[in-house]
DNA sequence: ACTATTTCCTGGATGC
DNA sequence: TGCATCCAGGAAATAG
């Protein structure tokens, strides 16, 4: 499942590929799309733009286009939600099942979003006057967050550290994998209250958080379920986890057998003897 | 203002 | 072999 690692390393894959090139004609599926504008709206802004840059803020995957309009620049957008790709491929390679849309581009290759479990979206929108870059995704990005702002972000959360760091409004890009696997590294157990958390031990945890991401970037991510980057590659991060998936196995520092249990509906894995 | 729970969706795994 | 059931989870919606 894409998360901050993932999401980057399709985003640095597109930055590389269709960089400047413009996108020519757009095929968007039928019945109910896994659209949050709707497709006119997105055919419109895309076809004829150029792709001026490829960035990222948390999850979301931004398209800069060449287009202006009076209130100003048009972006693309995509999530990748669970299941979604992004693969840029010849044209009239076999269309996928599950294919939702395709943009052809001038230099001749397709861009194509695929998403069997539809939990991915796509929308366009207009950068405002004035506003600051992506602040519409709220949240702060994990890797640029000071000891101090990470701080202040849990110390007065009641909820379970484990969900005060998939909360996205707090941290964009962290899910279920990267907060499981921080928190082990970090040593502390998934249900601790994040406001009970000392300073010092958030701060721990910010580290080991921005050490994991790096690492699985630099993996090109981690592919669980069907995650692929644009050229249809996989990551191998999920080699490196040391409790995401392995419940009953033995924990990699001490043996004991690594637990699973479901907070606010998600399951989170952690070692009883190395967290606390 | 927060926090917790439910819902969406399909493929793969499991059980009988 | 086939069919039913369960499970995975990001984020929006809903409930408390």
């Amino acid at each position: 499942m894409p998360e901050l690692p993932e999401v980057e390393t399709v985003v640095r894959g597109l930055a590389q590929r269709v960089s400047g090139d413009v996108i020519e004609s757009v095929w968007i599926g039928r019945k109910p799309e896994p659209l949050k504008s709707p497709a006119h709206e997105i055919a419109l802004a895309l076809e004829g733009a150029n792709i001026e840059r490829v960035e990222r803020a948390g999850k979301h995957i931004i398209l800069q286009l060449n287009r202006r309009t009076v209130d100003g620049e048009a972006q693309w957008i995509v999530h990748l939600g669970m299941t979604g790709q992004l693969l840029i491929v010849p044209p009239g390679s076999n269309i996928a099942k599950h294919t939702h849309l395709i943009a052809r581009l001038r230099s001749g290759r397709e861009l194509r979003f695929i998403d069997p479990r539809r939990f991915g979206r796509l929308a366009v929108r207009t950068v405002r006057a004035g506003e600051k870059a992506h602040e519409w995704v709220g949240g702060h990005e994990p890797l640029e967050i000071t000891p101090e702002q990470f701080v202040a972000l849990f110390r007065k959360r009641k909820t379970p550290i484990k969900s005060a760091l998939l909360n996205q409004k707090l941290l964009r890009g962290v899910g279920n994998i990267y907060a499981d696997e921080s928190l082990f590294r970090a040593g502390i157990r998934p249900r601790h209250r994040a406001a009970s958390l000392t300073p010092a031990e958030l701060k721990a945890l910010r580290r080991h958080l921005q050490t994991i991401l790096k690492q699985a970037i630099a993996a090109g991510g981690s592919s669980i379920s069907d995650f692929v980057d644009v050229g249809g590659e996989s990551g191998y991060f999920q080699f490196r986890h040391r409790v995401y998936g392995r419940e009953g196995e033995p924990c990699v520092k001490c043996k004991s057998r690594i637990k699973r249990l479901v907070i606010a509906g998600r399951s989170a894995h952690y070692c009883p003897k190395c967290q606390k």
